[in-house]
DNA sequence: CGGTAGTTCGTTAACGAACTACCGGTGCATTAAT
């Protein structure tokens, strides 16, 4: 029998054998020790805390080579090029853009045991086929890189994301390890069960990110707020101590302008949007990092996988849609661990946007073709098949597929077929889907409010912030806006009644969870409505909260 | 959905109001035409 403290030896003595990390921190051994315990995993732990560490040591110690999920064809490249850097046995990528040949190499490197880790995206693990040579390979680690996309991207814009629990079903459900450096509380209940994970262990570091100043500076017009983010960008650059930074822009057309206006007025910029041809693109990306552009303007397609240590500022010339996006393209800045600005360029009007463009209405159309096409079916459908019976794209079809298999109106069997619900009548099941749907974008919208929340707080903008991510800062931060001129207090004794993350009860919206409580409002996390933040002496004079009795 | 840029209208020549058309993110994979 092995004991915890030889696996721990052992897992320090791999990673600095073959991965010369001398030093690993808590946070990663105890994940990599929860993983050879054979427990699933869920890491959230800011970037540059060695999170490719954590499956890459243990994958050592299994059985079996390692699967890695990972969102960006440039990301699977990178990881590559680390591992190939290191002692560890070889990695290999299977996608798109390889020749036959190279992806014939690549499955025999798998098979004949050279190569111990294959990185590949969730599209291509729609394919029956290469699930099955997987499990032919007997894969014992499955991992999911910068697991939050199965959440973000999964609902609607990469739906094979959603589908990675069936993939892992059918590998016979080896150890799963998620990793993530930005991950809401809702985040991570849907990363746990749309993944399936199993008798599993969070690791979750602190979000607090100290040494970034957050700031939010508001307008009522359009230009005056373009002029104050180009002086603002000048005035940063122009010192060499903040030269390098990051400006977010809403949309590619947004991006272009402040680029161009900044280099007319002598600022190394340059725009990066995924409307640029991939050379291009590439080349921002290397400038940047090679320090031959100061700043770049990007939509949100710029950031996965870029790890500068000296980005001294991130300015939001526009607001994100969430929180959660805003966290993350923040969490660019000061990496270095020194002093960097943050900056949000807040307009309400700019909400609108975002709104537009997270809307998705319920696809009921593709769920009526659907559940009618799986009736006729005497038996199991492989999903593969729907394509001739339903008149939508794959995507569109994987999400209405998505959407039953949510509501149970139809089940996967062991190899992935779909069967229906005989006792649920086909409209019934649509409007079912069309709800989940529904509830699915009421989480979307609520996060909009959130992110104006922050950007309209009197309150400290960290204590604002870390609250929505689940984490108490227990007094005002004094490093951000609100700090400075004083409109940040101390939270008054005797909040205690509303503890955070218990739950609640809304005669109106049903069940929820506290997230955080503020000096004079509570902001909590409602099954079926979202997050909403309530006024906290309405509450107590409406009685609007009752608290859950755990024993109920 | 709603903001913006461009057009038309009405009055009395240059200008504001009213109207209309258009636009707005993230990536995989696959495929058809050069």
């Amino acid at each position: 029998m092995t004991t915890s403290s030889e696996h721990r030896s052992e897992l320090r003595r791999l990673a600095a054998e073959k991965f010369g990390l001398d030093r690993l921190r808590d946070e990663q051994l105890e994940a990599m020790e929860q993983v050879v315990a054979d427990h699933d995993v869920l890491a959230v732990l800011p970037t540059g805390a060695g999170k490719s560490a954590i499956y890459q040591v243990p994958a050592l110690v299994l059985d079996g080579p390692t699967v890695v999920v990972s969102p960006l064809i440039a990301l699977q490249n990178d990881q590559v090029e680390g591992i190939e850097g290191s002692r560890a046995p070889d990695a290999v990528v299977v996608n798109s853009t390889q020749r036959d040949g190279e992806r014939r190499d690549a499955w025999d490197a798998l098979r004949e045991g050279t190569a111990e880790y294959v990185f590949l995206s969730p599209e291509q693990l729609a394919d029956d086929g290469r699930v099955d040579a997987l499990a032919e390979l007997g894969v014992s680690l499955f991992v999911v890189d910068e697991a939050h996309c199965v959440s973000a991207w999964g609902h609607d814009f990469r739906p094979d994301y959603l589908r990675l629990g069936r993939v892992i079903d059918r590998l016979g459900h080896p150890r799963v390890v998620a990793l993530t450096a930005t991950a809401a509380p809702p985040v991570r209940r849907d990363i746990v069960e749309r993944l399936g994970l199993r008798d599993h262990r969070e690791v979750v570091a602190s979000f607090d990110r100290p040494n970034l100043h957050l700031a939010v500076e508001r307008f009522t017009d359009d230009a005056g707020k373009r002029d104050a983010v180009i002086t603002h960008v000048r005035t940063l650059t122009a010192d060499p101590a903040s030269r390098c930074g990051l400006v977010y822009a809403a949309s590619r057309k947004d991006t272009e302008f402040y680029a161009g206006e900044l280099t007319a007025a002598g600022v190394r910029a340059a725009a990066y949007h995924a409307g640029m041809k991939t050379a291009d693109r590439e080349r921002v990306h290397q400038d940047f990092l090679a320090g031959e552009v100061d700043v770049v303007v990007a939509t949100s397609a710029f950031g996965m996988g870029i790890d500068k240590p000296d980005v001294r500022f991130v300015v939001h010339a526009s607001v994100t849609d969430s929180p959660d996006s805003y966290y993350q393209q923040v969490g660019r800045a000061g990496r270095d661990g020194d002093p960097a600005g943050i900056t949000l360029f807040y307009r309400p009007e700019d909400l609108n946007l975002q709104k537009f463009l997270t809307a998705s209405k319920p696809p009921e159309d593709t769920l009526e073709e659907v559940v009618r096409a799986l009736h006729r079916q005497e038996g199991p459908v492989r999903p593969a098949d729907l394509e001739n019976e339903v008149d939508a794209s794959r995507a569109r079809r994987t999400r209405a597929v998505n959407l039953l298999e949510q509501v149970g109106a139809v089940t996967p069997t062991g190899s992935g077929r779909l069967v229906t619900d005989p006792d649920l009548a086909p409209d019934e099941a649509v409007e079912q889907a069309v709800e989940a749907a529904q509830a699915q974008q009421r989480l979307i919208r609520s996060r909009i409010r959130m992110m104006r929340g922050y950007a309209e707080t009197t309150g400290c903008r960290r204590q604002h912030l870390l609250g929505y991510f689940g984490e108490q800062l227990p007094d005002p931060c004094g490093n951000c806006d609100n700090c400075d001129t004083g409109t940040a207090r101390h939270r008054p004794a005797g909040t205690d009644e509303f503890p955070v993350d218990s739950p609640v009860q809304h005669p109106q919206w049903g069940p929820g969870v506290v997230m955080s409580v503020e000096e004079d409002r509570i902001t909590v996390l409602f099954d079926d409505v979202g997050y909403k933040t309530l006024s906290l002496p309405d509450v107590r004079e409406h009685d609007l909260l009752s608290r859950d009795d755990p024993q109920a």
